[in-house]
DNA sequence: AATAAATTAGGACATATGTCCTAATGTTTA
DNA sequence: TAAACATTAGGACATATGTCCTAATTTATT
């Protein structure tokens, strides 16, 4: 039977195997891998065409045994389907690609932190980033477990865990600004939308918006008003819509509205603009976020941009601050300045 | 100076300072970690308490130097920010996690495949995934490698690499979906949106089209225009609406509009209305993907699903059954249908 | 208290790697 | 041709791990 001999499955796994296939001691192909001079040229490029046809590559693995570090980097995700989460993972993972870091990623789902973790230290990465929103006592017990256990952490939108080192955008702010906005067009009255909810990413922006007022002379509970009780199964833009329909036949109308996020910013807009609304003349709307979808409606939805290369870039140096450094004492605490995007969804306020 | 030790630095990194740090012999804690028989109680639940405290986790390449496979899967994405390609990834990591494997990730820009995939197999994946589309000769080359060396690989979403396996959606198949709805509808006109481009992805959808329309007996050249001269920088949503709004004053206007993708439909559905055309009286438009701005626009979008889960189970399946049995001899082929999803922009051809 | 049983200590091995060292080839020069 | 030089072979070590084995120590039983 002229079989051509199959043997596909168990290839060359070590440079021993490799260096019996070439025909040469093990060691001496170890110096050529390693460009250790005093090699004849001809031995030099028999390595590399052998290695060119048989995909050999030396085993990472036994590479950190001997010291390496693993260049690794664990990342957890809240989630990958929030298109600015997975922005800020593709920005990450393209910066720590350049400097030559793999991204080993994890989603977290509650209560499984402390399994990820562990899987994490045992891969050995060198640092640990958390992207997102967590359960804050279940991340600050990871993060006092890694201070401990001295492996670098970074923390990436969920300001305020206990010890962390934190790169968060400043949300108040970013409503302040919106809140500011509105007000010079005229505005004292607010509708939120999506905000009166306890999770601490509405409470930050409520607290801005709270500030904002107040610099104003304006008082919260006199200007605001909402409607979150309506809760809406089919997510997030259908939940605007119905906010905005039903504050479209209520009697004391507010004329402005603010979102917790682009989705219910959206779905707002179509949902004013379904009751006979006129979008800014007769009310305006924000978003947050500044997503893609921002300038696919008509008019575009006025949004507070998250600034995401800036955050990542930051959080990039933070990580890499803490690679090559000794470790710190206390957090490292940034903050990220929001940019407000003004679009045609916000106009003068009506007389 | 009564300074509290800091070395948090070198934590615990092995069994053997792991066990001088308990008080136990090295075997003796390998022993309980392991599960073996022949262990007091009272040991065991010392050492236990010592990995809460210290968070000391074995090295896990030691343990693939042993022989023990790594459970990692290697992931090269063609890009992180188009929406269906990352919801792709997420189902694929979740299945992936369910089988405790672990996710390395990296984005493959054109010419680094070669850099990215010898990565890989230096941390020794025991697979490699494709996500997107790529340049066709030279994942091919990838593959042909990756068959020799020994290593599985799969392919989603760009069907026909040679000696690749794949796993796609049969996009000609969605569009012959799309042709023959709106033929059921009355149409025989048909604008084309983006189509008419080089990429695979694209000529497959024409020749869906075009075998549809032969099936009704109506003649691609015909009846189809198409304007995709007309480039716009801005992205594929402006791009829509600019196709659109120069259709929409061309003399002999299609009813029905076909897009490349969802961007590309929603621009040219908000292009139209804009020109004061109504839809879907006026004109039919139809998108493809079925990306949640399908339902956020009005009236909503009609598309066609990729069915990114069934695509992924059957991605996992063929993975996984590669894992566990020996190498095929010839490349599995597994292809998806699409689902027709019918909203609002489609209606009846006007007289 | 003495013996038996249970438990732990510690050495060895194998895994893949890079580096160092010495011995053994191969090649060139005088 | 012989000596000098250049190159390669092959052994040793250290890394972290699990397992096996034997010796030592602790605990339980008689």
């Amino acid at each position: 039977m002229s079989k051509s001999k199959p043997k596909p499955r168990p290839s060359l796994r070590s440079t021993a195997e490799f260096a019996r296939h070439v025909g040469l001691a093990r060691t001496t192909v170890s110096r050529v891998l390693n460009g250790q001079p005093g090699l004849k040229a001809k031995t030099i490029a028999r390595v590399h065409a052998a290695m060119e046809a048989t995909g050999f590559t030396p085993n990472a693995h036994a590479l950190h045994l001997k010291g390496k570090h693993t260049a690794t980097i664990g990342i957890c995700m809240e989630d990958l389907l929030t298109p600015p989460a997975v922005r800020k993972l593709a920005a990450l993972q393209r910066l720590l690609r350049e400097r030559n870091y793999s991204s080993l990623i994890e989603v977290l789902n509650p209560g499984e932190s402390r399994r990820v973790v562990r899987h994490f230290l045992s891969m050995r990465v060198d640092a640990i980033v958390f992207i997102g929103h967590f359960d804050e006592t279940e991340i600050a017990s990871r993060i006092a477990e890694l201070t401990t256990h001295g492996t670098s952490h970074l923390v990436i939108d969920h300001a305020g865990i206990a010890g962390a080192n934190t790169v968060a955008l400043d949300r108040a702010a970013g409503m302040a600004a919106v809140v500011n906005h509105l007000h010079a067009l005229g505005h004292t009255t607010f509708g939120l939308l999506g905000l009166t909810s306890p999770a601490r990413t509405a409470v930050e922006r409520v607290n801005g918006i709270r500030a904002a007022l107040a610099d104003h002379g304006l008082n919260f509970d006199s200007c605001t008003r909402s409607l979150d009780h309506l809760r809406v199964r089919a997510g997030d833009f259908e939940y605007g819509r119905a906010l905005a329909t039903a504050f479209a036949s209520a009697p004391d109308r507010p004329t402005a509205f603010l979102a917790l996020n682009d989705e219910i910013g959206v779905g707002a807009l179509h949902g004013f603009q379904s009751a006979g609304l006129r979008v800014p003349q007769d009310v305006s709307v924000t978003g947050f976020n500044n997503q893609d979808i921002c300038a696919m409606t008509t008019p575009g939805l006025t949004s507070v941009d998250q600034q995401i290369e800036p955050t990542v870039a930051a959080a990039a140096k933070v990580i890499f601050e803490q690679l090559a450094g000794p470790a710190r004492r206390r957090p490292i605490l940034r903050t990220i300045a929001p940019q407000l995007v003004v679009r045609g969804s916000t106009g003068p306020a009506p007389r």
